[in-house]
DNA sequence: CTAATGACGTAGA
DNA sequence: ATCTACGCCATTA
């Protein structure tokens, strides 16, 4: 069990039509304020991976683009928005409407 | 062993 | 609202 596997299985755990913030993941894999291990996480998944990697935005809930993801930024809004996630005019989630709840008995289940 | 590498969050201007 | 600066660290070559 590495670092980035238990981030994997918070990931997992995102329902479809909900979304989860990098800092959320973080403190929910008990990495409290380390909201960047979970992006470089990420960032080692692959795009067909089984990991629900889609689900997860930054805290502005915006999509994080960058130049090393060759396109899969703007496959996540596709993804997203085939789940009924919808963007705002400026690309933004509506968090409050869409912001995952992690379940208390998610312990239980790990 | 060392060096490079990144999907963030927050505070202040 | 938008921008800059800085902290932070596991994994890979």
């Amino acid at each position: 069990m590495s670092t980035y596997t238990i981030i994997y299985d918070i990931v997992r755990q995102i329902p479809p039509g909900t979304v989860a913030t990098y800092g959320q993941i973080a403190e929910l894999a008990n990495l409290p304020g380390k909201a960047r291990l979970v992006g470089y996480a990420l960032y080692r998944v692959a795009p067909d991976s089984d990991i629900p990697w889609h689900r997860v935005v930054n805290a502005k809930g915006t999509i994080s683009e960058s130049p090393e993801r060759y396109g899969s930024d703007h496959l996540q809004r596709v993804l997203l928005e085939a789940e009924g996630v919808q963007f705002d005019r400026t690309g933004k989630i509506r968090l409050r409407d869409y912001l995952w709840t992690a379940p208390a008995d998610r312990e239980s289940s790990l």
